[in-house]
DNA sequence: CATGAATGAGGGTTCATTCAT
DNA sequence: GATGAATGAACCCTCATTCAT
């Protein structure tokens, strides 16, 4: 299974969105595409479970976040997680963050994507940042901006992970007006 | 022409990714498939025209800006016109900017997406803003965050323009070190 | 179209229910198998116009039938155009009795089918044959006492008419009294 | 075996004739397909060996019907051995006469089906009925007889036995010159 | 120029069957 | 014997594109 999923990660960064046919990806998986149904009810349901495992890498990073009692700390630390996750495999993650876009996620994918959400709520809420508004909003902004620099800056082959943390905690910050 | 890329945008906000198949479009649009192909030498070309008229419209209110002396007044400008364009048909700007990452656009369409990064650029060089260390980073950076922020505001069907707006100019801003 | 739907009987004759796959019947007329979903929208489309089209010339037969003022002589007709029918192609009309009662015929394909039920029941009103006490039910009787000797008769390869014909016709005028 | 088997026929109620994969049957049954293969050496086996048992069940009753002394009283006996069959369960019953007609069944499987004709031709010679010109010809009709107004009720959902019972007599009772 | 019937490569998926454990 | 993961031929169907009229 895992090496399915793999193999459809590799596809995807390789020749991108449409690269990944069943066939395919079996064939590079070495394994019939017999075996491929066998794992995988269809070929969203194998997207799907690529999408959950790229995710759950990223949401460790968030969680070991949560440690961190200052919020501006954990914030950085969030950040951090989200550029070392994209740079790690720039093409795959951009192309996965569209995916998740279009496809009709499985509940089961669908609920570790929120839990990122969560994640970040909850660090927006700690006591020593600036009190938002409207904490769902906020949280969604927050998303938005990280993942959009984040995935430009992959399509830009940008590959310096100090300098794209740098300017996207300055976005973050300034946008939840914390003094850097 | 006109009335065939009005059909093929019309399908994708109805249909999604998916939807516009030549055969689709053609019929929308009250032509035949062949006279679709004499207009259009293939499907890519035909969503490059429609990402292109989009995008005019963007640029239209975004050269608008730059007549605006003040940087930080032409900046809030420029957001204004990215918001509006972005509410006005949201599904459809939003996949859009999907289909620009993933076609391999002709030269033209690209283009006219390089003509917003200059603006960009230019608004980015006024004398009241902060000097950007890196210009071209800036402005990546720049359209990544209106971007990211406006395509997830419309995926959450948000609509209402003027808090949109405050709140992509508090990034920007924030991330331009622009005090508000 | 025509040519479409011979070549799906041909193919039924020759190699049985499970012969005709799309891709099959379409080389056998010789068209693509693009042209094919062109004129139906799927494999049970097809199936179900060649099912029309076999019983709408039984009908002709029947529809024959009812001009006969006698209801006994109408019945003779009756059965006369069944076993004629049959005789044609015998493999082939044993075959689509199958697939009408397997697969779920669309609504067209369907009232073909009633449209021979509504002539035998009107048959059976005739004054002159014996009042039955229950006219549907005597209706899809006669129906399966013709359809079964006759499926029977094709698949044991018989093919003398006039000997099926008098022996149907004796099965059916008992079952409904009427005196020879 | 018998698990087997009995999973495959509710499986081919439930479902149809397309339901019972291979795979399907094993897991109903409660055994592994590798267990399926070792008691079937393929799918057409597995079917015929069910024809054989439901068959095997209709010759039990038609065995009785030869104690009858009589003729008539034995063609009684017969065919409600038959209707009574049928409605144990229609759908089976009706599906598998299908089946029958499909496919290559092996020779033992034929063997059960023929025994039936045998019984049938034994009692058509009994010397209180009408003599018939051909013996084997109006076995096969008065099997096809049956047949076809026993499965055309069953699809129809009828579930009065007597009525049943009194119309298919009356109609191979008539077929065969038998006074009523 | 416009038409639209025709094309066919290629996609997702199923399922009878095998065989190493 | 029993298991069940693995196989892959074969199926149904879509859709971008062509070209004779």
């Amino acid at each position: 299974m895992a090496a399915i999923i793999e193999a459809a990660a590799r596809i995807l960064e390789w020749r991108g969105h449409d690269g990944p046919t069943t066939n395919a990806v079996a064939e590079r998986a070495g394994v019939s595409i017999g075996t491929l149904y066998q794992y995988f009810p269809d070929k969203e349901a194998l997207l799907g479970a690529l999408i959950a495992r790229e995710t759950s890498l990223l949401i460790n990073g968030a969680e070991a976040a949560r440690s961190e009692s200052a919020g501006t700390a954990a914030f950085a630390m969030l950040i951090h997680a989200a550029v070392e996750h994209q740079l790690r495999r720039p093409a795959l993650a951009r192309i996965l963050d569209f995916e998740e876009a279009r496809l009709p996620l499985d509940i089961d994918t669908r609920r570790v994507r929120e839990r990122l959400h969560v994640i970040l709520a909850e660090l927006l809420s700690r006591p020593d940042l600036p009190r938002q508004a409207n904490l769902a909003t906020a949280t969604a902004d927050v998303a938005a901006i990280i993942r959009g620099m984040v995935d430009a800056a992959g399509e830009r082959e940008e590959t310096r992970q100090d300098a794209l943390l740098a300017r996207v905690q300055q976005a973050v910050f300034g946008y939840l007006q914390i003094p850097a």
